[in-house]
DNA sequence: GAATTTTAGTAAAATGTTTTATCAATGAAT
DNA sequence: ATTCATTGATAAAACATTTTACTAAAATTC
């Protein structure tokens, strides 16, 4: 049996009030002798606390919970894993759950780490929620007394905290950056409709094509799924519509288009130029090198980390819900180039 | 606040014990009409456990710690993902730590988990540990009767519960893939000398050459560090061996290869044969597409997940651990093709 | 109708800690 | 020499459950 702050109190011959005190740092209580000596008792029995015995009576498990649609994928778990290596320099670790981007996960896992008392939850919310939703997932916070934080995607409510992406910029930057190349047909795969962020980089690409005087077609817009598989089958439609340059909402869509355009002989950026979004590992591996909109993800999950702790330790008050935005830049590589007239005959 | 069982108990006029009962669903202890009153009266205060009260008392937290070296590598993310899954359907979480491959970590993270009473630790260890960390390892274990599954790289001791890959396999299946191409200078890139799957990668290697009758040449073997920069680098050399062909022991190092040949404006496979290790999603993507050794990521953490339930379940002991060994299988995209002799003039 | 068994329920202990309130002893101040 | 403050330490409560051991009442058996 695991040695117990009884085990130490009898070897000392004190009681576990004062043995607690000592090996809980309490200030000026317990003289150097007797503190030394219980120190000692506990080193050599080996004793370390029992966690949940300490959580019961502190309310406090120093468990955060993380919940993602999709460990699996690159950028999410990049962000886990600065978002753990984080928080366990502060004492905390993470229990994490994958939705799978539906909304029932997203409460389940929610109420699950809420029932194993953890002080705060992160999560990338599957969907973009409905007034119900966002109404039920305040009462759970509240209830519970668990401050949560939006993190990549927010909802439709400044009463969440949120660190996120200014995803409009990105669309921006990238559509631009083609529009400079001399590009007049830009074609966009976007993700599902349903999420924000999808509408927000769609948002950039309009707001790009205004500035520059130019018309805004809805022929050139495929709405894709974010996986590879949509690239691939929005190529030939593409295609169709005479789009010398393509904006690709993300990376692994992109990928999918590299795929198809081999397929069909052509060559990126001669006959095609192309720019993603997200800048996962893989892009400067590609041929050629995919140029594409890079997220902060080292940024994003180092300052959701500190934002929260200054929540957990009191400083703040996690109903002053403020909202980060980080902003993305352009990667220019090598997939996309000057629009040559001739590539029109 | 949250509902306790007290509350449920006043709410009925009961005591908590009878709640307790009802809610635990403890075989007819309680009849019908007055567990139908309990379980109303639980549902309209919106009663939920305490999650570590129940720990407390009953000694499991059915939380499972998983300690990987980097959950951003694209194996490890695939496999938490299906452990996380897996162990979800059984009602267990997991609390998970990046080692980033160092050993303190292993360590730390493994008390800092059985501190918090994981009722079972998942690991891939970060290297192969020697005889006092393997001895200390299993007085931890010992000590807190705490099962400890080894998943995707092992100890050199018997007493662990395994689920491995048989990487000897691989290596030869890649090996002889590419001798059986007709190639005979075929160079390999290793990963640290120091983990036993280079090592046992590197075996198959040797044992296909052997059975084909050819000479190993140690000057054909890199070390590299599973990294694409490693794989960049080791071409040069490579080539200066005049080797027809490389077995990669990871596809990032194959991806470093592929890098570096463009450089070198050398075509794969007309100029240099490769076949690498994992088969991470990316590969199909690459041009040409890289052919590989595919681990049955999913298999292995659906099997790992199962065993560690029977462990849990009592319906085995820990102690008879025996180690389960899953095959890989060579995947042929367009990495490799027939060793033409003309190349070598 | 007495003895026995079953039913329906409960009081209290136990889990491993922290924390609150308290106390005895010592030393200092009056 | 009494009072007061300080020091060193502790007993007991609290945390939210489950579980053990028990009891009173009802039902059954003879």
């Amino acid at each position: 049996m695991r040695t117990t702050v009884k085990d130490v109190a009898k070897a000392v011959g004190l009681s576990t009030t004062t043995v607690s005190l000592v090996l809980n740092n309490k200030p000026n209580r317990i003289p150097k002798a007797t503190r030394e000596i219980v120190l000692k008792a506990a080193k050599d029995l080996n004793y370390r606390p029992n966690h949940i015995a300490v959580s019961m009576v502190t309310k406090k498990t120093h468990t955060i919970g993380l919940i993602l649609p999709d460990i699996s994928n690159l950028y999410f778990s990049e962000l886990a894993k600065v978002i753990e290596e984080q928080f366990h320099k502060y004492g905390y670790n993470v229990l994490y759950g994958n939705t799978n981007g539906t909304l029932e996960h997203d409460f389940e896992y929610l109420n699950l780490f809420i029932d194993r008392s953890v002080d705060a939850v992160i999560m990338t919310v599957s969907s973009n929620y409905s007034e119900k939703e966002i109404k039920s997932l305040h009462e759970i916070a509240e209830m519970n007394n668990v401050p949560i934080m939006m993190v990549d995607r927010t909802l439709d409510d400044p009463r969440f905290m949120s660190v996120l992406l200014d995803q409009k910029l990105g669309g921006y930057l990238a559509t631009n950056y083609l529009i400079h190349l001399g590009h007049r047909k830009i074609a966009c795969i976007t993700g599902p409709k349903s999420l924000r962020i999808s509408i927000e980089r769609l948002e950039g690409y309009k707001s790009a094509l205004q500035d520059a005087g130019l018309p805004f077609d809805p022929a050139l817009i495929v709405e894709g799924d974010f996986r590879v598989d949509s690239g691939v089958q929005a190529l030939p439609y593409i295609l169709g519509q005479n789009a010398t340059a393509v904006f690709s909402l993300n990376d692994m869509m992109a990928i999918g288009v590299y795929r198809e355009c081999r397929r069909y002989h052509l060559s990126i950026p001669q006959d095609l130029s192309i720019v993603g979004f997200d800048d996962i590992f893989i892009d400067e591996f590609l041929e050629p090198p995919l140029s594409t909109i890079a997220q902060p993800v080292v940024e994003i999950g180092e300052y959701a980390v500190k934002k929260m702790m200054t929540v957990l330790e009191g400083e703040e008050d996690p109903s002053c819900a403020d909202t980060m935005v980080f902003k993305p830049a352009l990667k220019v590589r090598g997939s996309a180039s000057k629009f040559m007239e001739k590539k029109q005959m």
